[in-house]
DNA sequence: GGGATTTGACCGCT
DNA sequence: AGCGGTCAAATCCC
């Protein structure tokens, strides 16, 4: 059985330096925020064990013939857990300052244009417009809105942070003094919700990974995750076969670990692993990554495993796994 | 076909 | 002026 410390990565001279640390923090909301942080990290990481632990326990139910498992209760729990500390943060965040609301903001083109055209001329221009090539740019930009907000807050994990949360990615950028391209991501319930939450990822290291994501306002939304968590069917679903580190599946479809545990956009981690290095690089580099740190990001490993071929998944798969091994 | 991502362009802000 | 956030058509993927 894999122990959570094994994810965690945390040696115990880090935790008590963190601490000693922490201890040191005037400040009692920034210690509330690395509290309900550290939660988080470990709900995060309590979840992946459940999902490693479930692929196990779905092969032995099925030798022993039985079908009954607590695992999805437990799961919908450490989910609901993980989607409240994220909430509780950005509440956190958010309750002292109400700048820091990702409040609508009404700019001067906004203005302008409500005062010279009428929603109704707005549509038939929009009618006439539908050919981007005669679309003006005053009015395909007319909706642009941009934000001057602080973040609510911020956070750099050497994983991507599942939190619970389902969000689409509407662009990226390469930004001045930095190596790495910047991701923003919306809530996708922001069209059908209203959702004001965005995020930013930007990667700020290569090894061992390290990505920074700024959240700003906070979700309005019925999460995704929270309201279509259901009781997974009793009977042996085609998703639970175990550890398979076949290239030609897709991590979507037959990663034996939800989904929902690898990065919470499709292209998230692939896009990032393609950002400097092959998957090649990414394999003869990933032994001394696991060795020096432990706090080695798993769906990090699954997403460069998915992208081998059957040969490297299988050197992957001895390494990723032997790893295991090594620290539990 | 529909939803998500990519990417070049636009434009607010400093 | 230029950086960076956002838009939206094109493209991808299921």
């Amino acid at each position: 059985m894999v122990s959570v410390s094994l994810f965690g990565g945390h040696n115990r001279n880090s935790v008590m330096a963190r601490r000693k640390m922490e201890n040191q923090i005037p400040n009692g909301k920034r210690a509330m925020e690395e509290e309900l942080n550290r939660g988080r990290d470990m709900a995060n990481q309590l979840l992946e064990v459940l999902a490693y632990d479930k692929s196990i326990t779905h092969l032995q139910k099925e030798e022993e013939g039985s079908s009954k498992s607590v695992l999805p209760f437990v799961e919908d729990l450490v989910r609901k857990v993980l989607c409240s500390f994220t909430n509780t943060l950005l509440l956190l965040n958010s309750s002292n300052d109400v700048s820091h609301e990702l409040l609508p903001s009404i700019t001067l083109r906004d203005v302008s244009s409500s005062t010279t055209t009428s929603p109704k001329n707005l549509e038939s221009v929009d009618e006439t417009c539908k050919n981007r090539s005669i679309l003006t740019t005053e009015n395909r930009r007319r909706g642009y809105k941009r934000k001057s907000i602080a973040p609510s807050w911020e956070k750099n994990s050497s994983i991507l942070i599942e939190d619970g949360y389902v969000w689409r990615k509407y662009g990226q950028k390469m930004t001045l003094n930095a190596k790495y391209l910047r991701s923003y991501y919306r809530c996708t319930h922001k069209n059908d919700q209203g959702c004001q939450a965005m995020k930013q990822v930007q990667r700020i290291q290569d090894v061992p990974p390290l990505y920074r994501t700024t959240y700003y306002g906070h979700h309005t939304c019925k999460s995704r995750m929270n309201s279509e968590i259901v009781l997974e069917p009793l009977s042996p679903s085609p998703s639970s076969t175990l550890l398979s580190f076949n290239s030609s599946s897709r991590c979507k479809q037959e990663n034996p670990f939800p989904s929902s545990l690898l990065a919470s956009t499709k292209h998230e981690l692939v896009e990032v692993i393609h950002d400097e290095h092959s998957a090649q690089n990414q394999l003869s580099s990933l032994e001394d990554i696991l060795l020096h740190d432990c706090e080695v990001d798993c769906d990090y490993s699954r997403g460069v495993a998915n992208m081998l071929s059957s040969a490297e998944s299988v050197e992957f798969e001895n390494v990723f796994m032997s790893s295991l091994d090594f620290v539990s």
